[in-house]
DNA sequence: TCTGGGGTCCTAGGACCC
DNA sequence: TCTGGGGTCCTAGGACCC
């Protein structure tokens, strides 16, 4: 009976992912503090990753500039580049994939590997030190790896969380009650703040009061993620992984932008909304995805925020069509300084194949839209950009009031 | 204690229909 | 007409992850 059959679930988490990507490039970096930055220059940047050296300072990850230099003066600041970290991490998965072709991709440094219904399923450990040796040799000395190998994901996941940095170990049946007793409600996944607060109020403060507590009280107040956590704290976890090569399409799609400062001007608002929904429309034409539903976040001063949706008629990967709904999603907010704005699309499906257009004016539309994508994909993003009019027809429907006079005719 | 930018999933409640 | 119950669709928002 294959169900029968001890699971042996392998999770990799890179250590210090972004800041030893950048050690390994950049020789001169090892061994010395480094922050890897994003967001705007200044006040609002922010470390997203921080290398052992700066970590032992107390650099932490999304501490902001200021704070992160007055711990650690000498640090060194690198802006993020995650196309880099992105293609380190395919060959990653190139060498997990060696050892099971069921593989999660969980994050860009993070994976889950079955090994079940490998001949590597007699010895896992022997296979975790393979992969880290190979990730060595083959991605870069500076780049190590913590690995978790349990009879579920939630109990590898938190292995390699508890162990960190460097780890390797196994769980084996048997052993779960040993791990869970390492760990505090904090370290499960799916407990953050806000759960905890919850759980708290119900009694439930150690992992052994949520394997003891009541389901059915556990779901009327958390839901099915809810019981879900007490079978975690009672080394369950049913979850299958979510296979690489048989995943699902996204399923939304969107882009962000914290201001460099807050913004009251609505006709400013307007332009990046617009740039926005050009980054979103791109990449919904790159990926062959279009939206049904398209989303406006936005995030005030004071940190409070407006979220508003919209269902369309039709599928949309047009960008002047999404930036029509966001200006109408946008009208409905209130009226105060804003500090984010954010696009998304969702409901996504892929893009038909369709005859050309028996319309000329729609015809040249897309001819334009492909040529604009071309043009951006071969010199960046942006070189053309709004001010460009589609068609006349289009023109009248769904160019912005503000465009002002930078046309071009076609 | 207010941190960026990319996502995922769940739930409450209103609108609408029969 | 203001009265039931059930179902579905839709939106806003909450919470989590890295």
């Amino acid at each position: 009976m294959t169900a029968l059959m001890e699971r042996v679930i392998l999770h990799l988490d890179m250590n210090s992912y972004f800041a030893t990507v950048e050690q390994q490039a950049h020789p001169e970096l090892r061994g010395r503090p480094v922050a890897v930055a994003q967001g705007r220059s200044g006040e609002r940047r922010l470390a997203i990753a921080a290398s052992v050296e700066a970590k032992a300072r107390g650099v932490r990850t999304a501490m902001r500039y200021r704070e992160a230099m007055e711990l650690c003066p000498e640090l060194i600041w690198v802006w993020a580049d995650h196309h880099k970290y992105q293609e380190v991490s395919k060959s990653l998965l190139r060498i997990l994939s060696d050892f099971s072709p069921e593989l999660e991709i969980f994050s860009v440094d993070e994976a889950f590997l079955d090994l079940t219904r490998t001949r590597r399923q007699s010895d896992p450990v022997a296979a975790a030190k393979l992969i880290k040796s190979r990730i060595r040799a083959e991605v870069g000395e500076w780049i190590t790896s913590s690995i978790g190998i349990a009879p579920n994901k939630f109990l590898a996941k938190l292995a390699t969380d508890l162990f960190k940095p460097d780890a390797l170990i196994r769980i084996r049946k048997g052993e779960e009650r040993w791990l869970l007793q390492h760990a505090e409600l904090e370290d499960f996944c799916g407990i953050g703040r806000r759960i905890h607060k919850r759980l708290e109020l119900l009694g439930i403060r150690t992992v052994e009061d949520l394997a003891a507590a009541d389901e059915r009280i556990v779901k009327a107040k958390l839901g099915i993620n809810g019981v879900r956590l007490v079978w975690a704290a009672r080394g369950f976890d049913p979850s299958p992984l979510e296979v690489h090569s048989r995943r699902k399409d996204p399923q939304s799609m969107g882009h962000e932008t914290t201001l460099p400062e807050n913004v009251f001007d609505r006709a400013e608002l307007s332009e990046i909304l617009l740039r926005l929904s050009e980054q979103v429309g791109r990449r919904l034409r790159r990926g062959g995805f279009r939206g049904r539903a398209i989303h406006l976040r936005v995030r005030y001063a004071d940190f409070s925020h407006d979220s508003r949706r919209i269902r369309l008629g039709t599928p949309t990967d047009d960008t002047y069509q999404i930036f029509a709904e966001i200006e109408k999603l946008f009208a409905s907010v209130r009226y105060a300084p804003v500090r984010l704005l954010a696009v998304t699309a969702a409901e996504l499906s892929r893009t038909e194949w369709h005859p050309l257009s028996l319309f000329p004016e729609e015809r040249v539309a897309e001819q334009v839209k492909e040529a604009i994508d071309r043009v951006n994909d071969r010199y960046g993003e942006f070189t053309l950009t709004r001010g460009m009019i589609p068609a006349k027809s289009v023109e009248k429907q769904l160019m912005p009031k503000h465009f002002g006079n930078k046309r071009i005719e076609f």
